[in-house]
Parts: structure tokens; sequence; C-alpha cells
DNA sequence: GCCCAACGACTGCTTGAGCAACTATAACTG
DNA sequence: CAGTTATAGTTGCTCAAGCAGTCGTTGGGC
């Protein structure tokens, strides 16, 4: 690993330099970077194309976890569980959403604290224009890079390490979804 | 391109909804949501770490680029070339850690345009007090989880699409940072 | 049935980040 | 050398997101 002369840097200059420059040659700092660089790309090539269309990540994040939901609708709390959003993120996001035509509120029978988000034709329709270019995306620039074993190696770490630090508790909801699909930049739910 | 069933995938339940929901399970998209909760997750575990000494994850990020480098210091811009910030964002982070006394300006004799961010006494003992902590992290929920081979295979494949995606250009000063260090969140640099 | 704790959603406030505009220097061009 | 253009850094403004606090609702204990 490590074709990291990134810093063929270390010199030897300064009183602590030495001492932490060496640090950095550690192969976990260059796994964990090179992990946030592949999801850094990933996600700026991403973002690109959603924003042709109109969506930021989140809404992509949020109009995709609706979509996949049976009547394309869930719970404010729930959406915010499955999302990297807390509650009053989703408030903010649905208002926004909402106000462009994408989703609606629908009061809940059952509960009358609880509204759902449902997404709109128009949300639909937004999604589908979306998608299959995000899917050729993601070929373009992830899983077409690499050969099939190759992939299917570094899905299988990937999932092993999603299992070990995934924040199991998104937030409430538990782990009611495993290999869900994340589309945001996936910043730590909260600080 | 192809299997690209998105389309394909009528089916009947609810208005639009199938007609989505297949997509979902394409291994693309599963793919793409095992990266990114990987990196949640990661996230989300090293923040709290950091957290723990007065740092976030852009500052420890700031911080350790400038310690890597030769007299603990960089010019802002090339500080925000390496990092996930743009200009602005570099001097207000410095602002804070300036205040904080973790880092000193320092103006450039060649080019008085360019000033350097230097890491103070102050801010190389708080890098040197983080790091164990935070390498022992990396350890314990992503390199330790796996086994040499696994892990290299891992490795590669993130490598090669690292190297496909990466926002080459990451912000100006191309790809001076193979392999550099990312303890953001990844946040794209500029949409 | 009444009370109180828990829950769901929303709102005020603060923070961090980017873009665009601006100032100051530096580098070219003739 | 004067004038133009490019570069380095900062600042004003906007916006997205989280936390903490609020209000209405629900459900459990008695």
């Amino acid at each position: 690993m490590s074709n990291y002369n990134c810093n063929n840097i270390p010199r030897v200059k300064h009183w602590y330099a030495e001492r932490v420059t060496n640090v950095f040659d550690d192969p976990r700092i260059t796994a964990v970077g090179l992990l946030f660089e592949a999801h850094a790309g990933l996600s700026a090539r991403f973002n690109a194309q959603l924003e042709e269309h109109g969506l930021s990540a989140v809404e992509f994040e949020v109009i995709t976890r609706l979509a996949r939901s049976p009547g394309n609708q869930l719970r404010m709390t729930d959406l915010a569980a499955q999302t990297s959003l807390s509650t009053s993120g989703v408030t903010r996001v649905v208002d926004r959403m909402e106000r462009d035509g994408l989703l609606t509120r629908r009061a809940c029978p059952n509960d009358r604290r609880s509204s759902y988000a449902v997404v709109t034709g128009t949300g639909m329709q937004r999604l589908n224009e979306t998608l299959p270019g995000h899917l050729q995306m993601i070929e373009q620039w992830f899983t077409g890079q690499l050969d099939p074993e190759a992939l299917a190696a570094l899905l299988d770490g990937l999932r092993r390490v999603r299992d070990a630090a995934h924040p199991c508790a998104t937030a409430g909801s538990d782990d009611a979804s495993p290999e869900q699909f994340a589309a945001t930049d996936g910043a730590p739910r909260r600080h």
C-alpha cells in the first residue's frame, strides 16, 4: 500500500515535526484516506449529475427512500431514521420539497401526532428522470471500475466495515435498513 | 450498460410504486449504499473521538495536513487544495483555530499576497494527544475488522475507485495529494 | 377517568460552509 | 515602465443542518 509519497515530505526540521510526521505513513491512515477519498470522489460525481435534475444529494435520498416504501410514503420520524438527517432536518427538507411540488404531507389517520411525507406524481417523475443517469454514474465511476471478483471482494470488505461501524441506531429505528441506499455525503447524523 | 432494468420494471401494485421499487434492488445501488454507509459509520465514530479532544473533523484534517508538511505550515491556498474546503472555508477554520491557539498565521516572505498557516506548540500537543486514539479507532472499526488479505483487497478496490472518481482537481492544486488523509466527511468540494 | 411520561412534529437560534465581490499584490505584455 | 490580467486572501450574504425548547397527542399506571 502505500504509494504514499504524498509526503515524501518528512523532514526534520522542527520540534515535534519528526515525531508526528512519520505517523502519517501509518497504513491505517492510508486506508482511511482511501475510503474517504473514494467516497468524496463519488459524492462529487453524483452531486453533479443530481444537480442537473434539480436535486441535492439529501433530496435524492429522501425521495428515493420514500419511493421505495409502500405507498411512496413514510412518517417523518421514520424518514429521519432512514436518512442522515435529524428530525428537524427532515422537517425542513420536506418543507422545501413540498414547496417544489415533489412531496406532500398527509395526516396519519391512526396517530394524530404523526404525518406522512408522500411523493407526488411530479416527484416520481423527477425521480424516474434522474435514476437512469444515476445508475450510469455508479457504473461508470464505481462498479464498472472493477472486475466482478474484485468488486465482490470490495463489497464484502465494505459490508464488514459497515456492519461494525455503522451507527447502528441510525437514530431510532434501529437497524431497520441494512444495506440501505445512502445517497448523501454521509455526514454523521448528529454531530 | 445496461442491465438497466431500471425501466423494464413495470409491475402493478401502486401507481408508480412498483415501477421504481425494484430498481432499488439493483446491485449498483447496494454497492453505493455500502460504501456510503461504511463512510458514515466511520465518520461518526471518528467524530466522537475527535470531539473528546475538542477537534472537529475539519479541524483535525487541517491540523494533520499542516503537521505533516515541512515546517508544519502551508499556504492558505495549498491547505484549501488539500482539504475538502474552499479557500474561504479555510480562512474561517484557520480563524477559529487561531483564536483557539492551535494555529498562527505567518506572512510569506516571498509573496506578500500569501500567508502561511502554522501549527503552534499547543496545536502539536493537541494533535499528539489526539492521534493515538484516532489510530486506535481506525483499527477498531476498520482495518481490524478484516484479515490481511481481505483488507488488501478492499484497499485495492478502493484505490481503483478513488483514482477514477476522485475529483482530480481537488480544487486547484490538482492532484498534488494522492492518497491523502481525509478526515472529513468528504463533502464534495464545490458542487 | 386522571395524571404524567413519552412521542411526533415544528420552530428559534446558532454554526459552518460556499459563492461572489473586493482588495492587495504579483506577473505579463507591449 | 504603464496597463492589463491573474492570484491570494478576506468578507458579506445566503443557506442547510443540528440542538434545544415547545405544543399537541398518546398511552400507561393507578
